[in-house]
This record gives structure tokens, C-alpha cells and sequence, in this order.
DNA sequence: ATCGCTATTTGTCTGACTAATTATAGACGA
DNA sequence: TCGTCTATAATTAGTCAGACAAATAGCGAT
């Protein structure tokens, strides 16, 4: 079979072996990371529908589709004799899920986790607020389950860190207001990534599940400035250590 | 040519005459508008790929890359045999530009304005706040050159809210966090809106103009609290106004 | 500097085949 | 007789190949 790899000049993609799902979604998937990793800079022109369906040994469609995800996404953009190109930062939907899963596959920049913590820090405390007025039995019932879980597993399995993700989660679910809900994806990302860090770099220095059962007692107690008081306690802390942890990674030892 | 129109009992679209754009973006439009709006509720399965192709009058795979388009945001799933079924909303992508262009075609529903306010009220403040500290004089600039605009061309022209919204995505600009600056497309429909409706039912009762400047000057000066309230005051008042107009309408005359 | 042409690239269409998965009907066992 | 499990069939999205159409960026002539 020929490979036709040439020269290295323009980057070039073997679609990965062990893929999953169809294989638009796995196209999409490969060119997403490489356009989030920095592999393709904004304003880079893509190869043409069809070196670029060649060179991964898809149909023509297949690879069309692709690109309709990422354009979707706002990644890249094309038109017609122009080709396609990548799309300006401005443009890329960094808070959907996929497109966020794709940044983390890499390791995600430094910058890029403050900004996501400083999102954190606006949207939490004030999400913990309305979902002390708004929260349901069942919804509290749900929090209440998650930090038992997360007590029972801790934050070392990836049992705890699900947990504790079902929690903020249920949270912003609280708060009943279904923009807000669709942040959910991001606050996730940016707990997962805290906890990853601060279990990589040392045992973990704080035990953050009384601050969590703080958020609760208030959100249970129906009281809304309370609730944003502990998140805001709650945020604040897993921001200070994860800058702790990022410190010591790029500047210190292993 | 034969229309084939059958029945009206599936519910069927004709592809927009004065279609813009290229083909499988349109389908994507219409489809997204007909779920968004509630012509199809999530859990119910489209037709098939062949028959709603040809219901379009459009080739199967542009009938595709448009599912593809509404699948990247989260509308619509598809598997093999069960066919393509619109997602719960909790996965829509509430926030992505498109999806909300989709939302205010049809008119919004209350509550759905009202979510969108209350993500106003969480976050703008803040990005003020963060805007204090870091904005830039050339972003200073354009937001100065947004009020003076507004204030020459009036919220009665669209020139005048073209440069309302200018000023919110500017202070979103100047926060220096990304994923902060995606919301602009949100929270910029949901400016445009309070404009509108306020426009719609009086003239308007509160001239917003001086409540803009107090936010430049705090950001201007460097003061992030000060810009956080001026803020939280210039969003509550929309938030108000536009409740207001709310109310006049569903319960009022004319 | 402007206009018009042309070559390139995406866009669209057709029709066939593949693969996944649900649903069904039948066999088997309780 | 009833229920459960299993092979099978039917349906649907997924993929592929190749052709033609439409748009337009870039170039050359004016």
C-alpha cells in the first residue's frame, strides 16, 4: 500500500488505530485536537477535501462531515476555491463539551486552566446561591449522595472524582436555569483537572469534603448568601491549590 | 414537478425560497428552528435519511451534513436503525451562537429570556470587575467609541444597539479569559432583546446611557468594585425594564 | 487601478454497498 | 402454558465512489 507520507512539511495524520464510533466523529475528533493542541494555528488552510480524505484513507464524505462538525464548532471555516481554514480563537465554542474534551487530551496550557478556574470563581457561588432557593428534594437527595460517595471513595479513585463532579453538577442543575445548566460541561472539566493535579503532585494537602458539606448544609438550609459564601470558600481553595500545584510543576522538582 | 405533500400528518417544511447560504446550512437552520422552537420535542425520531431528503427536495447527503451540524450542538443523536432523534434540551448547547440565533427567530419564550438575564446578572459584574484590571487602552478606546455611537444613533436605531452590544462584548473582551468572551454571543442576545422589548412597548422609560458611563468610567479608573456595581446596577435595570415589558405584554393591551 | 477570465476548491447529486442494531419470531426450558 | 433466551431478518444510518455544478480568489490583460 503506498503511504504517499513525503516530505514532513504539511503536518499529516495516521487516524488512529483503536478508533471508536463512526468515522466522521473520529476525524472530527483527530483534527479538533490537533486545531486546539496548536498543531494547526488560526488562519492555516487545511489540505483540500480531497489529499486531505486521501491522506486518511476516508471517502470524500466522510471527511466532509468532519468538517461540518468542526465548523459547527466554530473551528474552522470554508468556502468554496478559498478552502478550509482555521477560525480565530474568538470563534471556537470553548465551552462545548467535545470541543473542551479535545483540550484536555492534550495537557491543557496553564492559561487556559486559570481562565477556566476564573469562570469557576463567577459562576459557582452564585449558581450555590439560586440553587438554595430553587433546589428540590430529589436534587438535594442527589448532593447529599455524591459527597457520601465522594467520602467513601475519596478523591484518589476515579469513583470519588465522579462524585464529586455529580455534585457541582447537581448544583448548577438546581439553579433551574437551563443556560446556566449548559456550563456544567466546562465547571466539570475544570473540577476534574483541579483534582488530577492536586493528586499528582503530593498527598492531597487538604481535605476539601467538609468545605462541600458546607456548601450543602446551606443549600439544604435554603439559604442563598450562605451557599455562595462556602462555594465562593469552596472555589477559592481548589483554585489556590491547583495554582499551587502548577507552580511546582513548571518551575520546581518531579 | 410533483410536490408530494401528502397528509399534513408528519410535519413537513418546505426549504426556505429565499434561502442564504449554502444548502446543508439552511437545512440546519430550518431543522434547528423547527426543534429549538418546539415542533419536534426531544425524544421524537426524524424521518429517515431517504424520505426526508426527498421531502427537502435536497440531495441525501446535504440532508447529512446538516444532521451533522445539529448533532455537533447537541440537538440531535443518531444511531443506526433507531434513527436520528432530537436530545433532551439538558444537552442542547443553549449557549453556542447559532443555536441561539435559532432560539429568537421563533419568539423566545419568557422563561427563557429570563434565564438569559439571570446569567447577565451573574456574570457581567464580575467581567466588569476583571475588566478594570486588565483592559487595555485600545479596548478602553473602542468601548468609549461604543457609548458615544449609541449616544449619537439612540436604542431606536439598530446602528445605536449594534453598539449597546459593541460596549457588553468589549468589557467581555477586556476580561482576558476566553472561555468568559464566548458568552458574548449569549449575553449579546440577550442585550439585543431587552432592547427590543422595551423598544416595542414605550417609548423607552429610562435613558441606560449615563448608567453605560458610570461602568466605563470605573473601568476606565481602574476600580473593580466600583465597576462590578455599576454593572450589577445597569444589568438589574434591564432585567427590570425588561420584566416590565414581560408583564405588559402577556397580561396588558396593545 | 479596474475589469474579466480561469483554475481551483468546496458544494451538490446519484446510487450502490456496508455495518450496526433493533425487533421479531422461534426454540428452548421452567 | 408461560417466560426467557437466541438466532434471524429487516431497517436505518454509515461509508464509499465518481461525476458535475457553483462560487470565487487570484491572475493577467486592459
Amino acid at each position: 500500500m503506498v503511504k504517499g507520507k513525503g516530505s514532513g512539511a504539511d503536518g499529516e495524520f495516521e487516524r488512529e488505530e483503536g478508533f471508536s464510533g463512526r468515522i466522521h466523529g473520529s476525524i472530527a475528533r483527530t483534527l479538533g485536537i490537533a486545531i486546539v493542541s496548536g498543531q494547526y494555528a488560526p488562519g492555516d488552510v487545511l489540505n483540500n477535501e480531497i489529499d486531505a480524505s486521501e491522506k486518511l484513507h476516508v471517502s470524500r464524505s466522510a471527511y466532509r462531515e468532519a468538517i461540518r462538525i468542526l465548523a459547527a464548532k466554530g473551528l474552522v471555516e470554508s468556502r468554496p476555491k478559498a478552502g478550509t481554514r482555521v477560525s480565530p480563537r474568538s470563534r471556537w465554542s470553548l465551552l462545548d463539551p467535545e470541543v473542551l474534551a479535545w483540550f484536555f487530551e492534550a495537557e491543557p496550557s496553564e492559561e487556559f486552566l486559570t481562565s477556566l478556574h476564573e469562570l469557576r470563581m463567577i459562576v459557582e457561588p452564585s449558581a450555590a446561591a439560586l440553587a438554595a432557593e430553587r433546589r428540590n428534594d430529589e436534587q438535594l437527595e442527589r448532593m447529599r449522595a455524591a459527597l457520601i460517595q465522594m467520602q467513601q471513595h475519596t478523591l484518589a479513585t476515579e469513583a470519588g472524582r465522579a462524585a464529586d463532579r455529580d455534585f457541582h453538577d447537581t448544583v448548577l442543575e438546581a439553579t433551574d436555569n437551563e443556560p446556566l445548566r449548559t456550563l456544567s460541561s466546562s465547571i466539570g472539566a475544570a473540577v476534574r483537572w483541579t483534582t488530577i493535579f492536586k493528586q499528582r503532585d503530593r498527598e492531597l494537602a487538604r481535605d476539601p469534603i467538609p468545605d462541600h458539606w458546607k456548601v450543602f448544609d446551606a443549600i439544604a438550609a435554603s439559604r442563598p448568601d450562605q451557599a455562595r459564601q462556602a462555594m465562593e470558600r469552596l472555589v477559592g481553595l481548589a483554585q489556590d491549590d491547583t495554582r499551587a500545584a502548577i507552580a511546582r510543576r513548571s518551575g520546581g522538582a518531579v
